[in-house]
RNA sequence: GCCGAGGUAGCUCAGUGGUAGAGCACUGCUCUGAAAAAGCAGUGGUCGAAGGUCCGAUUCCUUUCCUCGGCA
Protein backbone atom coordinates (compact mmCIF):
# COMPACT_ATOMS: atom_id res chain seq x y z
CA UNK A 1 0.00 0.00 0.00
CA UNK A 2 1.37 3.33 -0.86
CA UNK A 3 2.54 5.28 2.53
CA UNK A 4 1.82 8.92 2.33
CA UNK A 5 3.20 11.62 5.18
CA UNK A 6 1.36 14.41 6.65
CA UNK A 7 3.20 17.16 8.60
CA UNK A 8 1.04 19.94 9.97
CA UNK A 9 0.78 22.46 12.95
CA UNK A 10 -0.67 26.11 13.03
CA UNK A 11 1.20 28.81 11.60
CA UNK A 12 5.05 29.38 12.78
CA UNK A 13 5.34 26.41 13.77
CA UNK A 14 8.21 24.96 12.06
CA UNK A 15 7.01 22.40 9.58
CA UNK A 16 9.28 24.19 6.53
CA UNK A 17 12.67 22.98 9.09
CA UNK A 18 11.04 19.87 10.22
CA UNK A 19 9.36 18.46 6.75
CA UNK A 20 12.98 19.09 5.16
CA UNK A 21 15.00 17.15 7.41
CA UNK A 22 12.56 14.31 7.63
CA UNK A 23 12.24 14.33 3.81
CA UNK A 24 16.05 14.15 3.63
CA UNK A 25 16.13 11.07 5.98
CA UNK A 26 13.22 9.29 4.64
CA UNK A 27 13.77 9.97 0.77
CA UNK A 28 10.75 11.96 0.78
CA UNK A 29 9.47 14.67 -1.40
CA UNK A 30 7.39 17.35 0.08
CA UNK A 31 3.76 18.45 -1.27
CA UNK A 32 2.85 22.03 0.12
CA UNK A 33 -0.96 22.11 1.76
CA UNK A 34 -0.82 26.02 2.14
CA UNK A 35 -3.42 28.07 0.41
CA UNK A 36 -1.33 31.54 0.19
CA UNK A 37 2.10 29.34 -1.22
CA UNK A 38 0.18 28.32 -4.12
CA UNK A 39 0.33 31.87 -5.27
CA UNK A 40 3.50 32.81 -7.79
CA UNK A 41 4.67 36.22 -6.24
CA UNK A 42 3.91 35.72 -2.11
CA UNK A 43 6.99 34.74 -0.77
CA UNK A 44 7.90 37.07 1.60
CA UNK A 45 4.40 37.18 3.36
CA UNK A 46 3.17 33.62 3.21
CA UNK A 47 6.49 32.14 4.37
CA UNK A 48 7.42 30.59 1.61
CA UNK A 49 10.65 28.16 1.52
CA UNK A 50 13.30 29.08 0.00
CA UNK A 51 15.51 27.54 -2.72
CA UNK A 52 18.32 27.09 -0.03
CA UNK A 53 15.90 26.04 3.02
CA UNK A 54 14.82 23.22 0.31
CA UNK A 55 17.91 21.63 0.58
CA UNK A 56 17.54 20.05 -2.64
CA UNK A 57 14.21 18.26 -1.54
CA UNK A 58 11.70 18.77 -4.21
CA UNK A 59 9.00 20.75 -3.47
CA UNK A 60 5.66 20.66 -5.32
CA UNK A 61 2.32 23.07 -4.66
CA UNK A 62 4.03 26.27 -4.53
CA UNK A 63 3.88 28.92 -7.98
CA UNK A 64 0.81 27.00 -9.22
CA UNK A 65 -1.59 29.59 -9.51
CA UNK A 66 -1.81 33.33 -10.71
CA UNK A 67 -2.40 35.71 -8.05
CA UNK A 68 -5.50 37.27 -10.26
CA UNK A 69 -6.73 33.79 -10.26
CA UNK A 70 -8.77 32.35 -7.52
CA UNK A 71 -7.66 28.98 -6.41
CA UNK A 72 -9.53 26.68 -4.66
CA UNK A 73 -9.56 23.16 -2.88
CA UNK A 74 -10.76 21.09 -5.66
CA UNK A 75 -7.82 22.86 -7.82
CA UNK A 76 -5.58 21.51 -5.00
CA UNK A 77 -7.19 18.37 -4.63
CA UNK A 78 -6.40 17.52 -8.45
CA UNK A 79 -2.92 18.93 -8.28
CA UNK A 80 -2.08 17.22 -5.23
CA UNK A 81 -3.21 14.28 -5.80
CA UNK A 82 -1.40 14.22 -9.23
CA UNK A 83 1.89 15.40 -7.76
CA UNK A 84 1.69 12.43 -4.97
CA UNK A 85 1.12 9.88 -8.01
CA UNK A 86 4.18 11.29 -9.18
CA UNK A 87 6.62 10.80 -6.28
CA UNK A 88 5.41 7.41 -5.34
CA UNK A 89 6.30 5.77 -8.89
CA UNK A 90 9.47 7.49 -8.24
CA UNK A 91 9.55 5.26 -5.21
CA UNK A 92 9.95 8.29 -3.08
CA UNK A 93 7.63 9.03 0.05
CA UNK A 94 5.24 11.90 -0.52
CA UNK A 95 4.94 14.60 2.70
CA UNK A 96 2.45 17.06 2.50
CA UNK A 97 2.84 19.62 4.70
CA UNK A 98 1.01 22.80 5.51
CA UNK A 99 -1.61 24.26 8.03
CA UNK A 100 -4.62 24.40 5.36
CA UNK A 101 -6.82 22.13 7.26
CA UNK A 102 -9.08 21.95 4.48
CA UNK A 103 -6.77 21.17 2.16
CA UNK A 104 -5.33 18.65 3.94
CA UNK A 105 -8.38 17.23 4.15
CA UNK A 106 -9.69 17.07 1.28
CA UNK A 107 -6.31 14.27 0.67
CA UNK A 108 -6.46 12.57 3.76
CA UNK A 109 -10.51 11.98 3.73
CA UNK A 110 -10.72 12.49 -0.13
CA UNK A 111 -13.61 14.91 0.27
CA UNK A 112 -15.54 14.82 -2.91
CA UNK A 113 -16.16 18.27 -3.70
CA UNK A 114 -19.80 18.57 -5.70
CA UNK A 115 -18.59 19.27 -9.20
CA UNK A 116 -19.73 23.06 -10.05
CA UNK A 117 -16.88 25.69 -10.65
CA UNK A 118 -17.44 29.04 -9.21
CA UNK A 119 -19.78 31.49 -11.00
CA UNK A 120 -18.44 35.05 -9.96
CA UNK A 121 -21.37 36.91 -11.83
CA UNK A 122 -23.58 34.38 -10.32
CA UNK A 123 -22.33 35.20 -6.53
CA UNK A 124 -22.01 38.45 -7.21
CA UNK A 125 -25.62 38.65 -7.75
CA UNK A 126 -26.61 36.39 -4.73
CA UNK A 127 -24.38 38.28 -2.69
CA UNK A 128 -26.90 41.13 -2.74
CA UNK A 129 -29.69 39.51 -0.51
CA UNK A 130 -29.50 39.37 2.83
CA UNK A 131 -28.64 36.05 4.70
CA UNK A 132 -31.95 35.72 5.73
CA UNK A 133 -33.54 35.82 1.72
CA UNK A 134 -30.63 32.97 1.06
CA UNK A 135 -31.43 31.04 3.49
CA UNK A 136 -35.54 31.61 2.68
CA UNK A 137 -34.61 30.74 -1.14
CA UNK A 138 -32.29 28.00 -0.41
CA UNK A 139 -34.94 26.11 1.76
CA UNK A 140 -37.54 26.06 -0.91
CA UNK A 141 -34.59 24.46 -3.16
CA UNK A 142 -33.00 22.51 -1.14
CA UNK A 143 -34.27 21.49 2.25
CA UNK A 144 -32.52 19.25 3.64
CA UNK A 145 -29.10 21.50 2.67
CA UNK A 146 -30.73 24.13 4.58
CA UNK A 147 -30.67 21.84 7.60
CA UNK A 148 -27.20 21.62 8.13
CA UNK A 149 -25.94 24.81 6.67
CA UNK A 150 -24.76 27.90 8.46
CA UNK A 151 -27.40 30.50 8.53
CA UNK A 152 -25.77 33.22 8.99
CA UNK A 153 -22.84 32.45 7.19
CA UNK A 154 -23.28 34.55 3.21
CA UNK A 155 -20.35 32.42 1.81
CA UNK A 156 -21.57 28.80 2.72
CA UNK A 157 -25.01 30.09 1.38
CA UNK A 158 -24.01 31.55 -1.83
CA UNK A 159 -22.20 28.47 -2.74
CA UNK A 160 -24.91 25.98 -2.05
CA UNK A 161 -27.39 27.94 -3.77
CA UNK A 162 -24.91 28.30 -6.17
CA UNK A 163 -24.59 24.67 -6.65
CA UNK A 164 -28.60 24.45 -6.88
CA UNK A 165 -29.04 26.91 -9.45
CA UNK A 166 -26.67 25.43 -11.78
CA UNK A 167 -27.48 21.98 -11.49
CA UNK A 168 -30.80 21.98 -10.78
CA UNK A 169 -30.17 19.39 -8.08
CA UNK A 170 -29.71 19.48 -4.24
CA UNK A 171 -26.37 19.92 -2.90
CA UNK A 172 -24.96 16.12 -2.32
CA UNK A 173 -24.45 14.65 1.18
CA UNK A 174 -20.98 15.06 2.43
CA UNK A 175 -19.42 11.31 2.59
CA UNK A 176 -16.73 11.29 4.90
CA UNK A 177 -14.48 8.52 3.68
CA UNK A 178 -11.24 8.03 4.90
CA UNK A 179 -9.05 8.21 1.88
CA UNK A 180 -8.79 4.05 1.13
CA UNK A 181 -5.46 4.72 -1.13
CA UNK A 182 -3.19 5.52 0.71
CA UNK A 183 -1.71 4.32 4.35
CA UNK A 184 -1.67 7.66 6.13
CA UNK A 185 0.53 8.93 8.96
CA UNK A 186 -0.31 12.10 10.54
CA UNK A 187 1.76 14.26 12.39
CA UNK A 188 1.42 17.16 14.21
CA UNK A 189 3.55 19.56 15.57
CA UNK A 190 2.48 21.21 19.18
CA UNK A 191 3.33 24.59 20.43
CA UNK A 192 2.54 26.14 23.49
CA UNK A 193 0.71 29.38 22.88
CA UNK A 194 2.94 31.80 24.48
CA UNK A 195 5.88 29.99 21.82
CA UNK A 196 3.56 30.68 18.95
CA UNK A 197 3.15 33.99 19.92
CA UNK A 198 7.19 34.74 20.37
CA UNK A 199 8.08 33.01 16.93
CA UNK A 200 5.54 35.28 15.30
CA UNK A 201 6.34 38.26 16.62
CA UNK A 202 10.33 37.30 15.48
CA UNK A 203 9.12 36.36 12.09
CA UNK A 204 7.66 39.44 11.65
CA UNK A 205 10.22 41.97 12.34
CA UNK A 206 12.30 39.86 10.12
CA UNK A 207 9.93 39.79 7.31
CA UNK A 208 9.53 43.91 7.91
CA UNK A 209 13.39 44.09 8.04
CA UNK A 210 14.92 45.35 4.65
CA UNK A 211 11.64 46.35 3.96
CA UNK A 212 11.22 43.07 1.74
CA UNK A 213 7.57 42.08 2.74
CA UNK A 214 6.25 45.75 2.41
CA UNK A 215 7.89 46.24 -1.29
CA UNK A 216 6.42 42.41 -2.22
CA UNK A 217 2.85 43.75 -1.55
CA UNK A 218 4.00 46.76 -2.94
CA UNK A 219 4.73 44.81 -6.23
CA UNK A 220 1.86 42.67 -5.79
CA UNK A 221 -0.23 45.79 -6.24
CA UNK A 222 0.72 46.80 -9.36
CA UNK A 223 -1.40 43.78 -11.02
CA UNK A 224 -4.20 44.22 -7.73
CA UNK A 225 -6.32 45.99 -6.24
CA UNK A 226 -6.10 46.94 -2.57
CA UNK A 227 -9.58 45.12 -2.02
CA UNK A 228 -7.78 41.81 -3.75
CA UNK A 229 -5.18 42.00 -1.90
CA UNK A 230 -6.61 42.45 1.71
CA UNK A 231 -8.64 39.35 0.61
CA UNK A 232 -5.81 37.17 1.58
CA UNK A 233 -5.77 38.30 4.79
CA UNK A 234 -2.62 38.52 7.59
CA UNK A 235 0.34 40.07 6.21
CA UNK A 236 -1.06 40.81 2.82
CA UNK A 237 -4.28 42.24 4.30
CA UNK A 238 -2.43 44.61 6.66
CA UNK A 239 0.61 45.96 4.81
CA UNK A 240 -2.22 46.78 1.99
CA UNK A 241 -4.10 48.79 4.42
CA UNK A 242 -0.87 50.29 5.72
CA UNK A 243 0.13 51.12 2.03
CA UNK A 244 -3.30 53.13 1.77
CA UNK A 245 -2.81 55.49 4.59
CA UNK A 246 -5.94 53.45 6.36
CA UNK A 247 -4.03 52.17 9.56
CA UNK A 248 -0.13 53.29 11.10
CA UNK A 249 3.00 51.29 10.54
CA UNK A 250 2.55 50.47 14.41
CA UNK A 251 -1.03 49.45 13.88
CA UNK A 252 -0.21 46.88 10.69
CA UNK A 253 2.52 45.30 13.45
CA UNK A 254 -0.23 44.82 16.10
CA UNK A 255 -2.70 43.72 14.13
CA UNK A 256 -0.71 41.17 12.19
CA UNK A 257 0.05 39.43 15.48
CA UNK A 258 -3.04 39.34 16.92
CA UNK A 259 -4.58 37.99 13.84
CA UNK A 260 -2.16 35.29 13.59
CA UNK A 261 -2.60 33.87 16.64
CA UNK A 262 -6.42 34.00 15.91
CA UNK A 263 -5.30 32.67 13.25
CA UNK A 264 -3.58 29.71 15.12
CA UNK A 265 -6.68 29.04 17.36
CA UNK A 266 -8.85 28.21 14.59
CA UNK A 267 -6.52 25.91 13.03
CA UNK A 268 -6.09 23.91 16.19
CA UNK A 269 -9.79 24.51 16.21
CA UNK A 270 -9.98 22.15 13.21
CA UNK A 271 -7.02 20.04 13.94
CA UNK A 272 -9.01 18.92 16.89
CA UNK A 273 -11.44 16.88 14.99
CA UNK A 274 -9.17 15.26 13.90
CA UNK A 275 -8.07 12.04 15.76
CA UNK A 276 -5.56 10.63 13.55
CA UNK A 277 -3.21 13.00 14.20
CA UNK A 278 -0.61 12.25 16.19
CA UNK A 279 1.55 15.10 18.12
CA UNK A 280 4.99 15.36 18.52
CA UNK A 281 7.39 18.49 20.12
CA UNK A 282 10.62 17.89 18.25
CA UNK A 283 12.06 16.15 15.44
CA UNK A 284 13.19 13.16 17.74
CA UNK A 285 9.62 12.08 17.98
CA UNK A 286 8.22 12.77 14.45
CA UNK A 287 11.53 10.41 13.35
CA UNK A 288 10.32 7.78 15.78
CA UNK A 289 6.76 7.76 14.85
CA UNK A 290 7.93 7.39 10.95
CA UNK A 291 10.06 4.55 11.29
CA UNK A 292 7.44 2.68 12.78
CA UNK A 293 5.55 3.77 9.93
CA UNK A 294 7.44 2.51 7.33
C1' G B 1 -2.06 77.31 43.23
C1' C B 2 -6.51 78.58 40.16
C1' C B 3 -10.06 77.29 36.14
C1' G B 4 -12.06 73.50 32.97
C1' A B 5 -12.74 68.25 31.35
C1' G B 6 -12.66 63.40 32.81
C1' G B 7 -12.10 58.84 35.98
C1' U B 8 -17.54 52.68 34.03
C1' A B 9 -15.05 45.23 31.28
C1' G B 10 -7.85 44.11 29.39
C1' C B 11 -8.34 48.76 25.72
C1' U B 12 -11.51 52.88 23.48
C1' C B 13 -15.91 54.71 25.04
C1' A B 14 -21.78 54.90 25.61
C1' G B 15 -25.43 55.11 29.46
C1' U B 16 -29.41 55.34 33.48
C1' G B 17 -32.35 57.37 40.48
C1' G B 18 -34.08 50.96 40.75
C1' U B 19 -27.14 47.01 41.45
C1' A B 20 -24.86 48.41 33.69
C1' G B 21 -23.95 48.26 27.74
C1' A B 22 -21.11 48.57 22.60
C1' G B 23 -16.78 47.82 19.55
C1' C B 24 -12.08 45.56 19.88
C1' A B 25 -9.22 42.00 22.83
C1' C B 26 -9.93 37.19 25.32
C1' U B 27 -12.16 31.88 25.42
C1' G B 28 -14.75 28.05 22.84
C1' C B 29 -16.86 26.48 18.22
C1' U B 30 -18.50 25.85 12.73
C1' C B 31 -16.54 24.59 8.00
C1' U B 32 -19.60 20.53 0.87
C1' G B 33 -14.63 24.59 -5.58
C1' A B 34 -12.87 32.05 -1.54
C1' A B 35 -10.39 28.46 3.97
C1' A B 36 -4.48 33.38 6.12
C1' A B 37 -11.31 33.38 3.84
C1' A B 38 -16.37 33.53 5.83
C1' G B 39 -19.35 32.81 10.11
C1' C B 40 -21.43 31.51 15.32
C1' A B 41 -21.45 31.43 20.68
C1' G B 42 -19.50 32.67 25.49
C1' U B 43 -16.57 34.74 29.79
C1' G B 44 -15.68 39.34 31.89
C1' G B 45 -17.12 45.25 35.77
C1' U B 46 -17.96 45.81 44.22
C1' C B 47 -19.40 51.97 37.46
C1' G B 48 -11.74 55.90 41.22
C1' A B 49 -12.30 56.20 47.05
C1' A B 50 -15.02 57.83 51.45
C1' G B 51 -19.22 60.10 53.38
C1' G B 52 -24.37 62.23 52.69
C1' U B 53 -29.64 62.66 50.54
C1' C B 54 -33.20 58.87 49.24
C1' C B 55 -37.25 53.10 50.20
C1' G B 56 -33.06 52.64 46.76
C1' A B 57 -27.26 55.69 43.78
C1' U B 58 -22.97 53.85 39.14
C1' U B 59 -26.42 57.97 38.17
C1' C B 60 -27.83 63.78 42.84
C1' C B 61 -24.62 66.52 46.83
C1' U B 62 -19.88 67.02 49.66
C1' U B 63 -14.95 65.75 50.48
C1' U B 64 -10.73 63.21 48.69
C1' C B 65 -7.17 60.84 45.26
C1' C B 66 -5.59 60.40 40.14
C1' U B 67 -5.23 61.84 34.78
C1' C B 68 -5.44 65.47 30.84
C1' G B 69 -5.83 70.51 28.95
C1' G B 70 -5.62 76.12 29.97
C1' C B 71 -3.96 80.06 33.26
C1' A B 72 -0.41 81.31 36.69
Amino acid sequence: MNKLIVILGPTSSGKTDLSVKLAKKFKGEVVSADSRQVYKGMDVGSGKVTKKEMAGIPHYLLDVASTRQRFSVAQYQKLAMKAIKKIQTNNKIPFVVGGTGFYIQSITDGVVVPEVKPDWRLREKLEKMTVVEMFEKLKKLDPKRAESIDQKNPRRLVRALEIVLKTGKAVPSLGKNQNKKFEILEIGIIKSRTELKNRIHLRLVKRLKNNLMVKEIEKLHKILSWKRLEEFGLEYRFVAQYLQGKITYQEMMDKIEIESIQYVKRQETWFKRDNRIKWVKNYIEAEKLIKKFI
